[in-house]
RNA sequence: GUGUCCGUAGCUCAGCUGGAUAGAGCAACGGCCUUCUAAGCCGUGGGUCGGGGGUUCGAAUCCCUUCGGGCACGCCA
C-alpha cells in the first residue's frame, strides 16, 4: 500500500501538472513548522528557476487547483513560495482504516523469495561474553527481526570463534593439569566419556591463565601451537576434548543469549569450514587469483578508483596456516553453496571495516559469490563509559555481560519495588522485562555506526527517551483496554472515525508513518529509526491520553473510536518493539 | 604519512538525498493528580550546528580548507 506521504505528494503533483508545471515538483514533506501547517511542499521554489516566474506565483497557481481537493482542508501559498497543507480528517481516517485492516499495517512486504544471512554475535568459545558482544547481538537481532517482518527469509548465524590458537591453549593447559586424562592417551581406542572433564567456570579460568602463560613461557606456547595443530589435523582425543569445550561453552552461551532474547538459527563457527579450506585454496590458486607474496598466499584487491592503498587479501600465512580471512572466505563459499543467499550482512565492530572491504572484494573477484549477491558490512561503534573512553570496570578490566545484566536487573527491581505495591516474585519477573527494554533501547536508539556512552542510570530511567518509558506507555494502554473489556467493550480498529481534536489527529498522523519508517529502517539497516518512531508514538499517545478521558467519553461513537485508536497504537507499538527485540509486560 | 568516521544546548543524542524561527531527553525552574497507571502531561530558560571560505534565491545538511578527537592501515581476530 502506498505511503501516506506519497499519497499526498501524488495529489500535489497532479495539481502541479494541471497548473502547467512539472509533476515532479509536487513532493510533499512533513512540515518543519507545525505551528503553521502539517505538511508542506517546496516545489514552487524550485519551479521558479525553470519557469522564470516568482515562486509565489507558481505556488498560487498550484493552490488554485488544489483548493477543491478532498485530501486537504487547508491549502495556502506563503512567501517566498511555500505551499502549506493541512490534511483532511476524512482522508486521514480513510488511510488509517485501510492501514489497520492490512496485515502488515500498510507495509509492502516482500514475497519471501529473498534469502538473507546475518552474521552476528561472534563470541569466542570458552570466553565469557563481555560488553563488546552486546552491540553485535542486540543490533544483529534487531536487523534480523526487521528483515523478517519485511518478509525476507532470514538466517542468523552466530559465527563462533572456535578453532584457532585459543583452543590449543586450553587443551595444552588441560594437559599440564591433568595429563592422566584419557584424551591424551594416543593409544586409546575406546569410547571417550560423554561427560566433560571440566565446567564452564573451569574454562573461564583456564583460558586467560593459559593465554597469559603463553606470552611468558615459550615452551608452553610451542605446546599450545602443537595442540592446535593436532586438533586441526584431527587427532581423535583432541577432537573429543574440543567437542566437550564447544558443548560446555555453547550451553553457557545459549543461556546468556536467552537472557537477552537473542536467538540464532545456526551455531556455526570457524571450525565448520575447516574441511573445505584446502579445496578453496586450490581453487584460488588454480584459477590464478592467488599468488605468493613474501611467502604468504594473497589475492590482490586493489582497484583503479581507490583513493587509498588497499592491502592484498591474505589467504594463507607464510607458514601455510589459515587465518581469519581464510575462514571468512570459506564461510562465504559454504553459505553460497548451502543457502545461495541474496544478501549477507555482517554485524561487526566498525574497526573491521577495511578488513571486510578486502574480504568482500576478494570474494567478488574470485567469484566465490554471485554478482547479484550483496555483501553488507554493518559496523557498529564502541561502547564507552561515562568518561568517554572504552567501557571498563572500576579496576580496569572488561566487564562481563552477565554481571552487567544482573546489575541492571537488580537496580530495576529496586526501583519497581519502591514505586509500586507488588509481590517480590512479580516484581522480579517484571523487572527483567523492563531491564531488557532499558538495555536494548539504550543501545539501539543510537545510530549503530557511532560510538555511544553506556550510562546505566540513564537507560533504566523511566523518564524521557528510554525503554521503560515506552513500556510504561504500552502498559497504560493495556490497562485501559482491560478496563474497557470489563465493561463489555471490545476495542476494534474498524470503529475509528474522523479525529475531532488536535491530539487525536496528531496521534493518527504519527501512527500512519509505520510503513515508511520500517521500509527506511530496512533500507538503511537502522533500528534507531524504529526507536524514534516508538518514541514519537509514545509522546503522541500520552498527549492524547491527557487531552481525552477515554473511558468517560459520553459519545459512544467517539469512545469506540478512541478504543480503536488505542488498539491500533498498541498493535503498532508491540510490532515495533518486537522488531527491536523486547516486549512490554502486562503491568508495571 | 594515507584513509576513514566524528565535532549540534551544561550533559546524552536526533536532524544530514538543501527550505521558514535547528529539535528531543536529562539537568534547572514553574504549573497540573477526589478522574482510565502523575514512572505522566503542559510550560520557561538555555545554540555564532568546531572555525573559515565556496555553490545556491536559501546550507547543520553539498564542495574546499583548517583545527580538534576517535579508529584503521599483510601474516591478530
Amino acid at each position: 500500500m502506498e505511503k501516506f506521504i506519497d499519497l499526498l505528494s501524488k495529489e500535489v503533483a497532479d495539481a502541479f501538472e494541471k497548473a502547467g508545471y512539472d509533476a515532479n515538483l509536487g513532493k510533499v514533506n512533513v512540515s518543519n513548522r507545525p505551528d503553521l501547517c502539517e505538511y508542506q511542499c517546496n516545489g514552487a521554489m524550485a519551479a521558479a528557476k525553470v519557469y522564470h516566474k516568482a515562486p509565489i506565483m507558481v505556488a498560487n497557481d498550484v493552490v488554485e487547483v488544489l483548493k477543491d481537493s478532498s485530501v486537504f482542508v487547508k491549502v495556502e501559498a506563503v512567501n517566498p513560495g511555500f505551499i502549506n497543507l493541512d490534511v483532511s480528517p476524512s482522508a486521514l481516517k480513510d488511510y488509517i482504516l485501510r492501514m489497520a485492516a492490512d496485515e502488515k499495517f500498510g507495509l509492502d512486504a516482500h514475497d519471501g523469495s529473498k534469502t538473507v544471512i546475518i552474521d552476528y554475535g561472534g563470541p569466542n568459545v570458552a570466553k565469557p561474553l563481555h560488553v563488546g558482544h552486546l552491540r553485535s547481538a542486540v543490533i544483529g537481532e534487531s536487523i534480523k527481526r526487521i528483515y523478517r517482518y519485511m518478509g525476507d527469509k532470514v538466517i542468523g548465524d552466530i559465527h563462533l570463534g572456535d578453532w584457532g590458537l585459543q583452543m590449543g591453549l586450553i587443551i595444552a593447559e588441560l594437559r599440564e593439569r591433568q595429563p592422566e586424562l584419557v584424551y591424551f592417551d594416543e593409544s586409546f581406542e575406546g569410547e571417550y566419556p560423554s561427560e566433560a572433564p571440566f565446567t564452564i567456570s573451569d574454562l573461564e579460568e583456564i583460558y586467560p591463565f593459559a593465554s597469559g602463560k603463553s606470552k611468558e613461557d615459550e615452551a608452553f606456547k610451542a605446546k599450545a601451537m602443537e595442540a592446535t595443530f593436532k586438533l586441526q589435523s584431527g587427532v581423535r582425543g583432541y577432537r573429543a576434548l574440543w567437542k566437550h569445550i564447544i558443548n560446555v561453552s555453547v550451553a553457557d552461551l545459549k543461556r546468556n543469549y536467552n537472557n537477552l532474547n537473542v536467538e540464532f538459527d545456526l551455531w556455526n563457527g570457524e571450525s565448520t569450514v575447516h574441511d573445505v579450506i584446502p579445496g578453496m585454496v586450490s581453487y584460488l590458486k588454480d584459477n590464478g587469483y592467488a599468488h605468493l607474496d613474501q611467502g604468504a598466499l594473497v589475492v590482490d584487491v586493489k582497484e583503479e578508483t581507490d583513493t587509498k592503498e588497499i592491502p592484498p587479501c591474505m589467504i594463507l600465512k607464510s607458514d601455510g596456516a589459515s587465518l581469519y580471512n581464510t575462514t571468512d572466505l570459506a564461510t562465504i563459499m559454504e553459505r553460497m553453496r548451502l543457502y545461495n543467499p541474496d544478501e549477507i550482512i555482517y554485524v561487526v565492530d566498525k574497526r573491521q571495516d577495511l578488513y571486510f572491504e578486502q574480504v568482500f572484494r576478494c570474494a567478488r573477484k574470485t567469484k566465490l559469490v554471485n554478482e547479484n549477491t550483496s555483501l553488507k558490512f554493518l559496523g557498529f561503534g564502541t561502547v564507552n563509559g561515562k568518561d568517554g573512553h572504552a567501557f571498563k570496570t572500576r579496576d580496569g578490566g572488561v566487564l562481563r555481560l552477565e554481571y552487567l545484566i544482573n546489575e541492571i536487573n537488580d537496580k530495576m527491581l529496586e526501583k519497581i519495588l519502591s514505586g509500586r505495591e507488588m509481590s517480590k516474585e512479580e516484581a522480579t519477573e517484571i523487572s527483567k522485562i523492563v531491564a531488557l527494554s532499558a538495555l536494548k533501547y539504550g543501545d539501539l536508539s543510537n545510530q549503530a555506526s557511532k560510538n555511544y556512552i553506556f550510562d546505566i542510570d540513564k537507560f533504566i530511567s523511566f523518564e524521557g527517551d528510554t525503554g521503560p518509558y515506552l513500556l510504561y506507555t504500552v502498559v497504560r494502554i493495556k490497562s485501559i483496554l482491560a478496563k474497557a473489556k470489563e465493561e463489555g467493550l471490545e476495542a476494534d480498529t474498524k470503529n475509528i472515525i474522523e479525529p475531532t481534536d488536535a491530539s487525536s489527529k496528531n496521534l493518527l498522523k504519527t501512527l500512519l508513518t509505520f510503513n515508511s519508517v520500517v521500509e527506511n529502517a530496512y533500507d538503511e539497516l537502522a533500528p534507531h529509526k524504529i526507536c524514534a518512531y516508538l518514541y514519537d508514538m509514545a509522546n503522541a499517545f500520552n498527549s492524547f491520553y491527557h487531552e481525552n478521558n477515554i473511558m468517560k467519553e459520553e459519545d459512544s461513537a467517539v469512545k469506540a473510536s478512541f478504543l480503536g485508536m488505542l488498539k491500533l497504537t498498541l498493535d503498532l507499538a508491540e510490532t515495533s518493539m518486537d522488531m527491536l527485540g523486547f516486549s512490554a509486560p502486562e503491568k508495571m
